[in-house]
DNA sequence: TTGAAAGCGCTAACAG
DNA sequence: CTGTTAGCGCTTTCAA
């Protein structure tokens, strides 16, 4: 018992596999009549069209490759959530790759997406190389790349950017204006491009609003809940202690809250903690996390969109560049200083 | 500029498709000196073969559809790295179809795969129907399915059975040695096969250490956080209040446990709590979450090589059906009844 | 030790 | 209005 093909259907309607071919895809007019033989032995037969064999000829695959570095990391869900929206709505597949933060895993996910004639690719990982970008373009796939402003690929594929600057200074200025004037930052490791872009907003912000940045502390943490606890541990070291701190993301942010009964430490009132990515658990702990949010199913959208549009485009099409805002949201993770 | 092909190798080394091919998948012994000239062609032009063409000749695509229901789920990220571990391992690429607790949307999910002709799909989502595998072993297709006891497919596919019998025993017996008593119980939507289980299974410990199993507190929960909280809003109405409480999931356990601060009770003095799944928040919060563990990671790597097995061996394998254990993991959120 | 040719399941000129 | 044919890029008999 084969595969049923189109083969099979031409005989049982009784016409030829171009008819077939025509009225399934309805790109020839075809005698009503005919049609509804046509349809009839489909249906018949329980017949589906072989994507492979289509794509042999068409070139395309209707298939995307999504490279990230960690499903677990929860910034991710809301964003695969909006890739995955409008890749269905648009009958498009995703192959997986989860990078596990490993250069040399992610390039075997990339040779493996060039075989299997991806139509394009979607850059969210921070384990990748511009010579990966280079790979996939040379092979003709389309790429667009999140948030991975280190390096030009103008001509490349499009970007998206996270604009956290703005985020990060409404922040800033909501703990000023509450009375705090030490903050102190725990930021991401600090090899990363993107831990670098939001400490340095951090420092321009405290700039702005006349504190001492020159000074600022800078606890270096690994953007997980341990490297929350830890930073708590350094900040109880210090004297004066900072009255608040900024996170490069939640989930610090909510290991440092969690280590803070440790501490005798009454939150917020003893500390006031914001925290970056407004992650799903940070409006549900309790206190509610205060936090610099990015519309992060809009972004998972906005990339598959403009995936889309490059490969409708063809190579004429020209790559965008956007870039996303961020917002400070309030909720009860910080308190005026008293 | 189009893509290489192997016609291309073969010119510039100057032998047929054939000798290409049988190099490439050291098929045939090929004389050295020929061996090495299509190699260096291959190299010098950059070429790959087209999965697509050899998926056509071979009807394998080396390419499995893994059906979850919702990525942001944290029972998931650790068992889809199992799934990827032994997949790229093998060589096998992932469809990410991510149901959304969504029937409609697994189905056309289906679809897909079949047109795209996949070697084998992961059932991992409770939004599945028996007519899904039933379609998709039509199509020659295989499947394993996992914690979806509700039906029988005995030869339809290998299945992967979660034994929470022995963990819920485990558990309960912990608390009835600390003294508890009266133990209520937060389950999952009841008309979800695996919700009733884990009830069953609760109810059969209470039995099994003599309490009072027929009059329990059971209170129908929605796996999410927000369901502890409100679980916890009506144990509060309780008189006399129950001293423990077992919930169907961890994220329930964890609302409960941040909910507990607005009745100003102290856990786990006033009240014992123990989740299940052992989620990797559980070791994390404060205090650390006792829990009903499985090997997520594990049951992902066996679902995946359950799924190989059948893909080898045609047509000619039997089904397996495994169970996998749970286990208590004692932490801090219990506390002995004074 | 290597090639020629057929064929996987489909689409798309080109004919009629 | 419909069919014949070539071909997408590869593997695999069969033959030499």
């Amino acid at each position: 018992m084969n595969r049923i093909t189109i083969k099979d259907v031409a005989n049982l309607a009784g016409v030829s596999k171009t008819t077939v071919s025509h009225v399934l895809n309805q790109t020839r007019f075809v005698q009503e009549e005919t049609r509804q033989r046509v349809l009839k032995a489909v249906e018949e037969l329980g017949y589906r069209p072989s994507s492979i064999a289509r794509s042999l000829v068409s070139k395309r695959t209707k298939t995307i490759g999504l490279l990230i570095s960690d499903v677990g990391n929860p910034f991710y869900p809301d964003v695969i959530l909006g890739v995955e929206e409008v890749a269905l709505a648009n009958d498009y597949s995703i192959f997986l790759c989860n990078t596990n933060y490993d250069l040399q895993r992610a390039l075997k996910y990339i040779h493996t997406i060039i075989d299997k004639s991806v139509d394009g690719v979607l850059f969210m990982s921070s384990s990748m190389t511009l010579e990966m970008v280079e790979e996939v373009t040379k092979h003709q796939i389309h790429a667009v790349v999140l948030d991975w402003g280190a390096m030009n690929l103008e001509e490349m594929a499009s970007t998206i950017t996270i604009n956290f600057e703005v985020g990060i200074q409404q922040a800033i200025q909501h703990l000023v204006e509450i009375g705090h004037r030490y903050i102190a930052h725990v930021s991401g490791p600090l090899n990363l491009w993107t831990a670098q872009v939001r400490r340095d907003a951090f420092l321009r912000a405290l700039q702005k609003f006349g504190l001492d940045w020159e000074n600022a502390v800078v606890i270096e943490g690994d953007l997980r809940i341990e490297g929350g606890r830890k930073a708590l541990d350094e900040l109880m070291k210090l004297d004066p202690r900072p009255t608040a701190v900024f996170t490069a993301n939640d989930l610090m942010a909510l290991g440092l809250i969690w280590s803070a009964r440790n501490y005798q430490l009454n939150l917020p009132a003893d500390l006031s903690v914001v925290g970056l990515d407004d992650i799903d658990l940070s409006s549900k702990v309790t206190p509610p996390l205060s936090t610099v949010a990015m519309p992060r199913n809009e972004i998972g959208k906005m990339a598959m969109k403009m995936l889309l549009e490059l490969i409708e485009a063809g190579d004429s099409g020209s790559k965008q560049k956007v870039m996303v805002d961020t917002a400070f949201v309030l909720r009860q993770s910080t308190a005026p200083l008293l």
